[in-house]
RNA sequence: CGGGGCGUGGCUCAGCCUGGUAGAGCGCCUGGUUCGGGACCAGGAGGCCGGUGGUUCGAAUCCACUCGCCCCGACCA
């Protein structure tokens, strides 16, 4: 194609509204417009790059025995409160009324359509298993959509759906996910960790996510680079770091001592000239209505997740003063849990076998020291504790690091969670009903190509690995007025074509600054520039990700790079 | 939803405090000179200053409301 036709609309400068470095370069790359918060229009440049993604994607998922089909983003509400999420879905669900006042809704993923196609046709366990994906538009309503493609309200996805006759199948069905995904991404020239992640309100056994690390992400994935032990932080566990100090020796008994003011952990172990992991933090939370006490070391801090899964709460979250004041007769800045029994008291791990420790006494203004859980309070113990870098890896003892990351990728197994609530049952061998064990996979096609973006640049721009890139390599005549330039960039452009290399030739009537700086912005991979050294029958081929050039006859460029493309 | 910031030509921004002719750089158009890392000269086009209402002889500028966008937090299959 000849870019002097083409609409690649670059930006000298940055646009202000863009923060992170995807955001910024696609903008600048003329790949993207934004249309309002959270919505963009994919550009031509975009738009290549997202037909190179899904095709790859469809390649894999077809190679696995995965159907490709397209289903309405347009649903209706009967469909989602079947399976219970028009309501678990709140306010990130888009939804509307068509002209007769029918609830509708946009579709965020897909399994209650899914699952209503499958329960009207399964019918036996000979179909099974089946594996159906589509690549199609999702909607999210957002309440804080930003750093460009990264979270948005309207985005594009690969969502498949495994229906599979019971676990063992199911664990098959997942297995053959795992390993396309992993051909996906390496195929698409992503450095990317898989972490275990945690299955979510919806159920299910199993998770994987697919982790690329950049700063723009939003989640920390837990690393241990000894045996490389990875997990969502949301799940992840990791032997804490040692009591700063060791516990008083002794059956002591619980005593109050007056702390004035000291409210905070921090103000307390000042206070008492005693580490912070000498006290336990008590924390108070509305679980479905119902206040639960949770207990950790007070250097530590409660993991949400962790919380949700222990207690079984759809709803939860921390109680409002005059409710600790109600409960308590204190405020939170005392609370401790001897004596209370009024509510549930759940213990993180960390202060099992703890003794003597500092803790709220349930009045304004003392505190006990000498707690010991499980003999001063029944402890019930879970883990609840939010790992934290420095902590020791379970499994090798390894120091874990916190990586913050962008998820590419999400698989996970859904067990009976929507063949129960939507009723889809297949007959096994013996003639018996049985329910349909279901996975999901998901993949959001505009963050590889954000990830790739943020892995790959530099001060000029993006370096898009050549199997996402819009154009395999970009002929460059330094000057098109000069006729011989000009012959021999044509001839190459063409030679590049015959050899089915996405191939751009840069003919604008500019000067040579302006279309290398443009070559390097949109990060196409190889560059010919066809200039001075023509006169020996050279041209240089630059690698935009190395910056390395390399003089080749001008009758083998297009070969040359070829070559490349295909190592 | 809480906190902060910003809306002035396509982009980046100045002007606003202290009301009185709407500006700069880049980009764009025409002509010319240039041609290996975002050229130069000359000429030119392009803006109901986010919107509404108010104050005033007069509002980009002051006041009120409102809409939009960005960032932090909350939220997050």
């Amino acid at each position: 194609m000849l870019w002097s036709k083409l609409f690649i609309p670059t930006l000298r400068e940055n646009p202000a509204e863009a923060e992170v470095v995807s955001h910024q370069l696609l903008l600048r790359g003329g790949y993207i417009r934004q249309l309002a918060a959270g919505i963009y229009s994919y550009l031509f440049l975009a738009q290549r790059s997202f037909l190179k993604i899904t095709r790859i994607v469809r390649e894999e998922m077809d190679a696995i025995g995965a159907q490709e089909m397209l289903l309405p983003a347009l649903n209706p509400a009967e469909l989602w409160q079947e399976s219970g999420r028009w309501e678990i879905m709140g306010d990130n669900l888009f939804r509307l009324k068509d002209r007769f006042g029918r609830d509708l809704c946009l579709g965020m993923t897909h399994e209650e359509v899914m699952t209503s196609i499958a329960r009207g046709e399964l019918r036996s366990y000979k179909q099974l298993p089946q594996i159906w994906y589509q690549i199609q538009t999702k909607f999210r309503d957002e309440p804080r959509p930003k750093s460009g493609l990264l979270r948005v309200r309207q985005f594009i996805m690969k969502d498949s759906y495994s229906f599979d006759i019971d676990a063992a199948a199911l664990d098959a069905s997942y297995d053959k996910h795992y390993d396309a995904y992993c051909k996906i991404f390496d195929r698409c020239g992503l450095k990317y960790m898989v972490v275990e992640a945690h299955s979510g309100a919806m159920g299910g056994s199993q998770s994987h996510e697919f982790m690329v690390a950049s700063d723009a992400g939003e989640d920390y994935v837990v690393n241990c680079s000894a045996c490389g032990y990875a997990a969502n932080l949301e799940k992840a566990a990791a032997r804490p770091t040692a009591p700063a100090a060791a516990d008083p020796d002794g059956d002591l008994t619980p005593e109050q001592f007056h702390t004035p003011g000291q409210k905070t952990i921090e103000q307390l172990s000042a206070f008492t000239k005693l580490p912070e992991s000498a006290q336990m933090k008590s924390l108070v939370l509305i679980a479905d209505g119902k206040p639960i006490l949770a207990l950790l070391r007070g250097d530590h801090s409660l993991s949400e997740t962790k919380f949700s899964s222990v207690v079984k709460a759809t709803e939860f979250r921390p109680a409002h003063p005059e409710e600790i004041r109600q409960l308590f007769g204190a405020d939170a800045g005392s609370l401790g849990p001897v004596g209370v029994k009024n509510m549930r008291v759940i213990v993180d791990e960390a202060l099992k076998g703890r003794r003597n420790m500092i803790a709220g006494s349930n009045k304004d203004d003392y505190h006990l020291r000498h707690v010991t859980p499980g003999e001063d309070f029944d402890a019930e113990y879970f883990d609840l504790r939010q790992v934290a870098a420095g902590d020791a890896c379970l499994t090798c003892g390894g120091a874990i690091a916190l990586i913050k990351c962008v998820e590419i990728g999400h698989i996970f197994k859904l067990g009976y969670r929507y063949s129960e609530s939507m009723g889809l049952r297949v007959l096994n061998e013996a003639g018996e009903e049985i329910k349909v064990i279901m996975g999901s996979y998901g993949i959001g096609i505009e963050r590889i190509l954000s990830a790739a973006i943020e892995l790959y640049h530099d001060k000029d721009g993006m370096a898009l690995p050549p199997s996402i890139a819009p154009f395999d390599v970009v002929v460059t005549p330094v000057n098109y007025s000069d006729a011989a330039l000009r012959s021999a960039a044509q001839e190459i452009y063409e030679s590049c074509r015959k050899m089915d290399l996405d191939v751009i030739l840069d003919d604008r009537d500019e000067r040579p600054g302006v279309k290398f700086k443009d070559a390097d912005l949109i990060g196409i991979p190889y560059r010919i520039t066809v200039g001075k050294k023509l006169a020996q029958g050279q041209v240089e081929i630059i690698d935009r990700k190395t910056k390395a050039s390399e003089d080749v006859d001008k009758d083998y460029a297009a070969a040359f790079v070829a070559s490349k493309m295909r190592a």
